[in-house]
DNA sequence: AACTCGTGGTT
DNA sequence: TAACCAAGAGT
């Protein structure tokens, strides 16, 4: 086939073998990989896209924890699902698995689908994930690449495809569909990725513990620290926000919901503004917190605190203020409210206005104790 | 195809 | 420190 004419191919059983007695060797013991239950895989490798393996265990526990079973979880509000997701990112996974995960239920049987294109055509499910939840949970032969196995492959096979661009995904899933161990796919899927986390890593590789080293077009030529080729950067923004924590009356906190869709998309954080590139309609918070909210508010002139927050593509810089109502007149609703500490805390805030909560809690500390 | 979408650890 | 990276998918 023209793949074994383009590409030096390795003696594929040889390969096999060498990668899964390595596999079955040296894998490491982790919470999802107990037993094979599509809907913990499932959750699993929502969890682990993008998202260190380290992070992910604790998170993936209180998740089974909570939502034992796929019914349990197609049955969760969304404020619990958010909640439980708080402080992993990338929260549009926990929204899409919710939808897909009640579509399973409502149309499926609870049953997760082994058929490619019903899977594919579930909220969040992309190709590797596809291929990951019907390998591992199903046994099924369908490659499951991701950056690990982009990576592996690119030096075993000295495929020097850019694979920053989407269009070359298609170059490596032929490539892992080439070498796929037909007798368990879910160990081969596997044992590549598992090989690029431990062993093929992206700086210093360490080739002379590699299982399959003797079988790496990019060791024997000796340019495994140029591969995988990937170019493309970022660019990131710069914006500058200014926060209240602002008290009622009654020692309640003024939060807001983000809207449902973009950055952060449904999770709660203290009204704020942007400063740049000008401070309109509202020149000081007083003034946003009136002409937005109606509520009369009295702003202490001096930030407590400065939060530095960096995303993928853009950077926060938020200078926080607290203050009290004076006169409220805020009509409260589903996006808008006056919370407690203990409320707040069954409620999911990113990072970000965690770092603010925190500074203030200090801040009032210290202020307390310079009293006495 | 390029851009968006989080966070924490490494280099 | 800034850039890069980690079991990607949606738009």
């Amino acid at each position: 086939m023209a793949l074994t004419e383009r590409i030096n191919m390795p003696k594929v059983e040889e390969f096999q073998q060498d990668l899964i007695s390595w596999f079955e060797a040296e894998q490491r013991d982790l919470p999802w990989r107990k037993d094979n239950d599509p809907y913990k895989v499932w959750v699993s490798e929502i969890m682990l896209q993008q998202t260190r393996v380290e992070t992910v265990i604790p998170y993936f526990q209180r998740f089974l924890e909570k939502f034992p079973t796929i019914e349990s979880f197609a049955e969760a509000d969304e404020e619990s699902i958010l909640k439980i997701w708080e402080g992993l990112g990338y929260y549009s996974r926990v929204r899409n698995l919710h939808s897909a995960i009640k579509e399973v239920v409502a149309n499926y049987g609870g049953k997760v689908p082994d058929q490619k294109e019903e899977i594919l055509k579930l909220k969040g499910v992309g190709p590797y994930t596809a291929g990951a939840v019907l390998s591992i949970a199903y046994g099924i032969p369908e490659p499951a690449v991701d950056g690990n196995v982009m990576r592996v492959l690119s030096r075993i096979l000295l495929i020097t495809e850019d694979i920053a661009v989407p269009a070359s995904r298609k170059t490596f899933e032929a490539c892992a569909r080439a070498l796929m161990f037909e007798p368990n796919p879910s160990y081969f899927n596997q044992a590549l990725m598992e090989l690029g986390a431990l062993v093929c890593t992206p700086t210093s590789p360490a080739c002379l513990l590699c299982p399959v080293q003797k079988h790496c077009s990019a060791f024997e030529k000796g340019v495994q620290d140029q591969l995988p080729v990937k170019t493309r950067k970022k660019n990131t923004r710069h914006d500058e926000l200014v926060a209240i924590v602002l008290q009622n009356e009654k020692g309640e906190f003024l939060i807001r919901k983000r809207p449902g869709k973009g950055l952060l998309a449904n999770l709660w954080e203290f009204p704020n503004i942007e400063t740049r590139p000008v401070l309109e309609p509202y020149e000081t918070l007083q003034d946003f917190l009136m002409t937005k909210y109606s509520v009369d508010a009295e702003v202490t002139p001096e930030s407590f605190t400065m939060v530095h927050h960096v995303f993928t593509h853009l950077r926060w810089t938020i200078s926080a203020f607290s203050g009290k109502v004076v006169n409220g007149r805020l009509e409260e609703d589903e996006r808008i409210r006056f919370v407690t500490e203990e409320e707040m805390g069954e409620l999911a805030f990113p990072v970000s206005h965690q770092k603010i909560w925190q500074a203030y809690k200090s801040h009032v500390k210290y202020e307390r104790e310079n009293e006495r």
